[in-house]
DNA sequence: TCTTGTGAATAGGTTCACAGCA
DNA sequence: TGCTGTGAACCTATTCACAAGA
């Protein structure tokens, strides 16, 4: 299979999505055009980079589109070990993260918050171990996490960037309102909602 | 002004996020390179679409700089009116985003929180008006809201969706696990925690 | 000498338009 | 007839490479 093109991926991911949530048996590209907007070919295109040719004349099978998806993208590979994460930074926000189910069901597995606060980590009930930010380094390499939410106040962003980054990790999802250095090979996607909001308002009409 | 394309406006606003950050009073394309990890040619002509001619031979002047992509993009302009958003849900997370502090300082202002639970939104205190989601078309019209931050359950998300649109706003910060269908003209940005880690790992490497 | 700004070359993506299969 | 899959054309964006200013 050739490399698939980054806008693809970004493409596929959400039909990825929109396909599990779909009640349809079989999807043309023109009812996925609609649905989300983006032009036909660019649809079929997308999708004949899986090399899955189950769609002829018929339109795409969804259940059998989904599973081509996830394996291509190697995305919520049904047997495949769930990616560990943690949140950094248990203030409102980072408890909010913590408590919602929203990792239910993912292929992400939630498996550690941390704080630097002490007292509080030990008086917040929690399903998933709270540790000090202290032991930040230690718990990561030992726990194998892979990925960040980052919800920390904004002065404490960056050094905690660093510290991730020395850990190893792969990808900080960034709640902050700070915009992160990180080497090239390490992923953030920054999802403050002022930062969200401010590229909105900048996007052409 | 010729029109800015999209990419060079997506880098731009991290740009003028980094200038209002940095505390050196010049930049060089390099030194920005550095710090974005992108391509330093493609950082000068970014920044040259902006016609400002400020830089020559001796770097860019960060305040300058920032004033001019802020125009540019007509986005935190200094005596403009604030975009006025609102939360939709207020759930835990949609209470940590309510009380947050995110908004101090921005170009938006935070005028409205709904909730369909009526008890909630007159037991919480809240500096922010809380409303009944029944109210939902009223206040968004006569409050002038173009932009809306949505933290429902997902099985209510497409839902309110279409309510809102109908109330033509103007872009929606998507917190459900939902991929949302709404018309061309309206932005959508998904910062789920659970899809935005998902095209992190069907990212390439 | 250092740095910008920008034509020209290159690479990357999208859309058109149609052959081919059911 | 209705749909996919894909060469070819088109359009967009990035990178190169260098002239020109300080």
């Amino acid at each position: 299979m050739k490399k698939i093109p980054e806008p693809s991926r970004k493409r596929l991911v959400i039909l990825a999505k929109i396909l599990s949530q779909s009640s349809e048996k079989k999807l043309t590209s023109v009812d996925l055009s609609r649905i989300t907007g983006w032009g036909e070919a660019s649809i079929r295109r997308d999708i004949s980079s899986l090399e899955l040719h189950n769609g002829v004349s018929n339109g795409y099978d969804t259940k059998i589109l989904h599973d081509a998806i996830c394996t291509a993208l190697k995305i919520n590979s049904p047997g495949a070990e769930k990616h560990r994460c943690c949140i950094v930074g248990l203030g409102k926000l980072g408890e909010a993260l913590l408590e919602s189910s929203v990792f239910k069901g993912s292929s992400f597995e939630l498996v550690a918050g941390f704080d630097t606060n002490c007292n509080k980590i030990e008086i917040m009930k929690s399903e998933i171990p709270l540790f000090a930010t202290l032991d930040l380094e230690i718990k990561i390499r030992s726990m194998k996490i892979e990925y960040a939410v980052l919800a920390v106040p904004d002065e404490k962003a960056q050094m905690m960037t660093d510290r991730l980054v020395t850990c190893g990790i792969k990808g900080i999802v960034n709640y902050t309102n700070i915009v992160l250095s990180v080497p090239k090979n390490i992923r953030v996607e920054h999802v403050n909602t002022v930062v969200v909001l401010t590229g909105m308002v900048a996007g052409g009409e």
